[in-house]
DNA sequence: ATTATCTATAGATCTATAGATAATGC
DNA sequence: ATTATCTATAGATCTATAGATAATGC
């Protein structure tokens, strides 16, 4: 058995190297900054992870997979179905505000390297798409009660889609321009869920 | 007087260097990789353009104003409003359509590089705002002929900008989801295109 | 003369590994 | 014995520049 002092080492690179990838991308984070940050030296990340792209993988497998799937949670039961949807984007939303870094590395990776793209997918191509057709069997249902338009789930889940994780994308240039400090930038952040969630909700109007 | 064929070499390099920042984004380019696709020695790069990152804003702080400011054209006078939308969207889509990868090149190097995200924005914070006022100035008149429901025109114009960026930057990752030929994702993409105009009107709705 | 181009190289990385030493578990 | 950690280094970059040579414009 390791000893837990070993396992908080491994655990330290693990937490360096997510942070400065997150922070300066694939290419631009060295080995070297990971152990630094770590309080190692360099030949340990690569003793506990092998290699700079293996240790990239690990770390962002999982990253991605709950960064596709928030999106597809299974919502509770009982609730109209305006709230639901309301809801679902709004704990989207949240999840990325968790994450604000996350959707600009993960294109940024997959768009400039064609064999970690592959790989990642392999393991997320088998995402919940049972959840897609339920939403559209709820909002095919919702139709025909005449509460709102005739809706495609996917068109649907893709505005959703595009529009939180569009807030996170172009926050550092909005950041600049606006000139907002930390605490402007949330509230600022607060108040384009709401117009999310107001444009979405106004979309599905009969 | 600079010689035609001086001239010649010194666009080889910003084209081959603009080709591989696109495909590779900054930090994954070398300037000795440059020089290989431009046909010449590294050296040269240099000689041309002082510093790769120096190189890299030249090409790049163009790119940017017309990235930003393609959705905020002045579009041509006595056509309803409805369908000086549809073209405002129509076109921004088929730019983003000519420049691919430029979106998440853009966005990763701004939130990776704070100083050249600061220089960039420096040279785009004047953008003709005046148009958003124009365009606001529409909306509130079709709003009060009851064509339309109330809209804020920078929500509005975020919409589109999110819709259309997100169809280009979700595009490898889908590419490789769904197996698509080159052929078979052109169709896709147009399709995508409608069906972002069909759900930004609906959204109007009154 | 001036401008363009090349060769060669300094100096700074950076990744990955070999091999020594220290710490831990049995 | 095994696992964790360190030092040292090979080998491969990569950027930027110095200095030589070739091409061009006057």
């Amino acid at each position: 058995m390791p000893p837990i002092k070993s396992i908080s080492t491994e655990q330290a690179i693990l937490e360096a190297a997510e942070k400065l990838f997150l922070d300066k991308g694939y290419a631009k984070t060295s080995t070297t900054e990971i152990a630094r940050l770590a309080g190692c030296n360099q030949a340990l990340v690569h003793y506990y992870y092998r290699s700079k792209d293996n240790l990239f993988r690990v770390i962002f497998e999982n990253k991605v997979k709950m960064f596709v799937s928030s999106l597809l949670q299974i919502s509770e039961d009982g609730i109209p179905f305006e709230e639901k949807l309301k809801r679902r984007i709004s704990s989207h939303f949240d999840m990325l505000k968790a994450n604000k870094k996350l959707p600009i590395l993960l294109f940024n990776e997959v768009s400039t390297n064609a064999e970690l793209a592959q790989k990642l997918i392999e393991n997320v191509v088998h995402l919940p798409l049972s959840i897609v057709a339920q939403i559209q069997l709820e909002l095919d249902d919702e139709f025909e009660q005449g509460r709102l338009c005739k809706t495609d789930a996917k068109s649907l889940l893709y505005a959703i889609f595009s529009m939180n994780v569009m807030a996170f994308m172009s926050a550092p240039i909005l950041k600049l321009v606006v000139h907002a400090t930390d605490e402007q930038f949330d509230r600022l952040l607060e108040k384009r869920k709401a117009e999310n969630i107001t444009f979405i909700l106004k979309s599905l109007k009969p």
